[in-house]
DNA sequence: TATCTGAGTCCATTTTTCATACTCAAAGTA
DNA sequence: TACTTTGAGTATGAAAAATGGACTCAGATA
């Protein structure tokens, strides 16, 4: 996944406020969003946090888990542990060897709502029967995300959203 | 990505119960968020979304904005159309021919709190100057997410969920 | 000394992307 | 009528990435 200069990138700031609305209010380059899907925004990559998120932190079981070729796991594993998604952790069981596993830094554990998010939706539009994992607080309730105004009332219909290029 | 049979699946009943703590709590078969991530998790076919979000429409703006080959364009469009995530709209312009546009159906829609999520980790855990993408109420309020207990109260710190597979 | 284990690396093959050019159908124009 | 334009795709060969299996490496144990 190449991602270069887009239109808007290659406009002057003038040229840029004609642009027409049929195109997305902000370039690539500005926006968060696109940064948090290059940055995560691949299928192992995701499988990769929700093991960690599950507290699985070894390179074999995760490669179990998954299924992932091991070259794969080995590059995406240092990929997050470069940009502070994960990091290692040495741990040493009886008889055995010191090693490595891996788990999530505060960062990483930052994408919990986006992964709950994620969650929910597959629940209630996917097909696929009952989902068995349930991410739940230690006393059992089940944890879901809300949208929230900035007033601190919870928005229901996700179509009142408008996206919307900050000034400046 | 070429998900197969993981070790669960290969387990008896009896023999899953046995299994490791070191490993998820439930396959990857039976698991809501692994089927989303199958489903939408690509870095093009978020960036498509992120196009959809934004009221982006037509297949030529999502490429200019995306600079994503126009081959993987049409691939991924097509998947999210069969997936009931996007729809084709008719539409017509004065004096132009009838034209295939793309947008977001309900189901869709409903994916906006997981890029809400992402958007908003983004900000707060990546660098790259401030987003000039603002996801907002019609009247002007910025949205973000939140995780939220059973019960209705709201969980502040992600490190406090676990996962665990329901029973049966 | 030989063996076992977990965490990787290496490599030949297959699959997917990428970039560019080409097609197609309807509307406008000479 | 013939020709041009325009948006939405297809086709294609080269480049990059994923795949699966074998191999490596280091420390612990028999």
């Amino acid at each position: 996944m190449k991602i270069k200069l887009c239109y808007a990138d290659r406009m002057t700031e003038h040229a840029s406020k004609m642009v027409s609305s049929r195109h997305a209010p902000v370039p690539l380059a500005e926006c968060a969003l696109a940064r948090a899907i290059r940055a995560i925004g691949d299928g192992w990559t995701l499988l990769i946090l929700r093991e960690a998120l599950c507290g699985v932190e070894r390179f074999d079981a995760m490669h179990d888990d998954l299924g992932i070729p091991r070259s794969v796991l080995a590059e995406r594993l240092s990929k997050l542990v470069a940009e502070g998604i994960l990091e290692q952790r040495p741990y040493r069981e009886p008889g055995r060897r010191q090693r490595n596993g891996y788990r999530l830094t505060e960062k990483g554990r930052a994408l919990t709502p986006a992964l709950v998010a994620l969650r929910e939706w597959s629940e209630a539009h996917l097909p696929g029967g009952p989902s068995r994992l349930r991410l739940q607080t230690q006393d059992g309730q089940e944890v879901t995300t809300r949208l929230t105004r900035a007033d601190g009332s919870s928005l229901d219909d996700p179509s009142e959203i408008v996206a919307v290029a900050k000034p400046e």
